[in-house]
RNA sequence: GGCGGUAUCGUCUAGGGGUUAGGAUACGUGGUUCUCAGCCACGGGACCGGGGUUCGAAUCCCCGUACCGCUACCA
């Protein structure tokens, strides 16, 4: 504890970050607080955010893969000042296209003696890594096959070997440097592996990659998680081989699973799925999505998956205010944060070292407050697309519909948390014989014993009513309730199930004063038809 | 196995040689109400263990323990 954390100087530095995805086809969770951290770092600063690719490895459709990434950033309002579609100076910032600046650097590095050719087959070398660990000796390549001159390397492919590229590490000293997060660290060199650098087809690897683009891009600040931390010395070590300033490194911790400390991945759903408050948020999204026609299989619909909070109505804000505080805080009680207070008070210093499990609860309790603080109109501008991609109203909107929407939004309130939430609400939007009765609920209040003649009789006072407002609705069932002498419980649920369909829902005398007078007699007597069909 | 990291309510965290260890979320109880949601009030809940230093340790040091990460011709 209390180690001291870096302090440096950024006044004559401009600061620019990078986050480097690999075209998988979906933004995970854990990656875009990463982003956000570099993001944040940027702006607050004044410097530059940039997105390369880290595509060395793709033989996929790149661009396909791709879209669902920038797509999610942009959702987000992660702006890159450089990278894809964007460009910039250093284009392109694909590493898959970088091909030429990889292979002069190991070229460099060949010829300084940094780094040989290496004629091993990995069964080799596998084969003295297992025997080390057989004799519970640290592994350490004997260089058996490195080839130092060209005689030698001719040798080796008379034999018909092919070359690798490796490091050729210090084996002694230690590799210090101080991590902006976590305070000095120090790695054994003798530790280190002799990492190849470039594969038999010629083509490089991350690490020596991912050195090379920094540097070329004039990355500062290198921010990313943990799992990276023993890798830097390798990356310092290529850095400085090839005469390069290394970067600042600051190193967050990952984002771990739900109730565990175990780091956060796509492939483990059904795990999570057994945690309770997990599981809630993934049914309650998959819900929506259903209703919407999206596909809900794991491999594309899950909350690890970015794009399953912009498809279940997420705010934005949201999740980045809830994403900022995994990891991060400002002080002992500072929670909702605008983009602007974010970015002006942002630091490494105050990013925490231990990992952070993701907390559906809370996340979804930051969501709400979202919602709260926004005007009805903002909610009814996000609810719209879900109405209209289910059909539910027509796609323009007319100003009916869009009227109607407005009243059930503010009616709904509260009850409305994500914006797939106005799905709840079909009957709003359905002809009166089109929406269902709740059969539960219908048996309940309306099929119940002495339900149906108290409904035909209120019916006929709605029927006369001058005015349909909501308070002349709660006026009229009131004096209703004393007249018949009967507790407001025996009227007020059969009317709303015969109304509505169901036994839950917001205020009823908004919700009959949304749908007129006309409808709401048509709805009790369709109710009421019901019964009496079932009754015979 | 080796190397590295981390440890405060269930969870996210603030703090830090002497505090009633603070907030948020979740949870419980009560209130408001036509149901649900919300809202209001109240409540229970934490410094991993053991040594050491010290008048005093949750805080500093050491040793354990647990958990996690890395240990690729992946990124």
């Amino acid at each position: 504890m209390g180690l001291p954390r870096g302090h440096y100087n950024l006044r004559e530095m401009s600061v620019r970050t990078r986050f480097a995805p690999s075209p998988t086809g979906y933004l995970h969770i854990g990656g875009v607080r990463t982003a956000l951290f570099n993001w944040l770092f940027a702006r607050h600063h004044g410097g530059q955010f940039l997105l390369r690719i880290d595509d060395t490895d793709a033989d996929r459709n790149v661009a396909e893969a791709l879209q669902p990434i920038l797509d999610g950033f942009r959702w987000l309002g992660l702006e890159w000042d450089e990278g894809p579609e964007v460009d910039g100076p250093h284009a392109p910032y694909y590493q898959s296209r970088r091909g030429e600046r990889y292979r002069d650097a190991v070229g460099r590095l060949l010829e300084s003696g940094a780094a040989y050719r290496d004629y091993a087959t990995s069964e080799e070398v596998e084969a003295e890594r297992e025997e080390a660990q057989q004799a519970k000796r640290r592994f350490i390549y004997s260089r058996r096959f490195m080839a130092e001159t060209d005689a030698q390397a001719a040798a080796f492919e008379a034999e018909g070997r092919r070359a690798v590229v490796r490091l050729r590490m210090p084996r002694e000293g230690v590799c210090q440097f101080e991590d902006l997060v976590r305070g000095p660290v120090e790695f054994e060199w003798a530790l280190e592996q002799d990492h190849v650098i470039q594969r038999v087809d010629g083509s490089p690897l991350y690490h020596l990659a991912s050195s090379v683009d920094d540097h070329d891009f004039e990355i500062t600040h290198v921010i990313r998680a943990v799992e990276h931390l023993s890798n830097t010395p390798r990356q310092m070590f290529i850095t400085e081989a090839l005469g390069y300033t290394p970067p600042r490194f600051a190193h967050l911790p990952y984002v771990a699973a739900p109730g565990s400390k175990e780091k956060l991945s796509k492939r483990k759903l059904d795990k999570y799925l057994q945690h309770h408050e997990f599981k809630r948020l993934h049914e309650q999204g998959a819900g929506i999505a259903t209703a919407l026609g999206v596909d809900v299989r794991p491999e594309t619909f899950s909350p690890v998956v970015v794009d399953f909070y912009r498809q279940v109505g997420y705010d934005p804000e949201a999740l980045v205010n809830y994403l900022l505080l995994l990891g991060w805080s400002l002080d002992d009680h500072t929670e909702t944060f605008t983009r602007d207070e974010m970015v002006r008070s942002f630091s490494l210093e105050r990013v925490n070292r231990a990992e952070a499990s993701f907390d559906p609860q809370k996340l979804l309790a930051f969501q709400e407050r979202r919602m709260q603080a926004l005007a009805v109109d903002e909610r009814v501008h996000k609810v719209l697309p879900f109405l209209e991609q289910t059909g539910l109203v027509a796609t323009p909107v007319d100003e009916v519909k869009r009227a109607r929407t407005r009243s059930v939004v503010e009616a709904a309130g509260d009850r409305i948390k994500v914006a797939g939430d106005i799905l709840e609400y079909p009957e709003f939007f359905l002809d009166d014989d089109a929406f269902e009765y709740d059969a539960k609920a219908f048996a309940k209040r309306v099929a119940k014993e002495g339900a149906a003649p108290l409904l035909q009789q209120f019916r006929n006072r709605l029927r006369d009513l001058p005015e349909f407002g909501a308070a002349e609705l709660e006026q009229a069932l009131h004096a209703f309730v004393e007249a018949e002498g009967i507790k407001i419980g025996q009227i007020i649920h059969a009317v709303r199930v015969a109304v509505t369909g169901k036994g839950v829902g917001f205020g009823l005398f908004e919700g009959l004063a949304i749908l007129g007078q006309g409808a709401c007699l048509r709805r009790i007597d369709r109710a009421l038809a019901q019964v009496s069909a079932t009754e015979s």
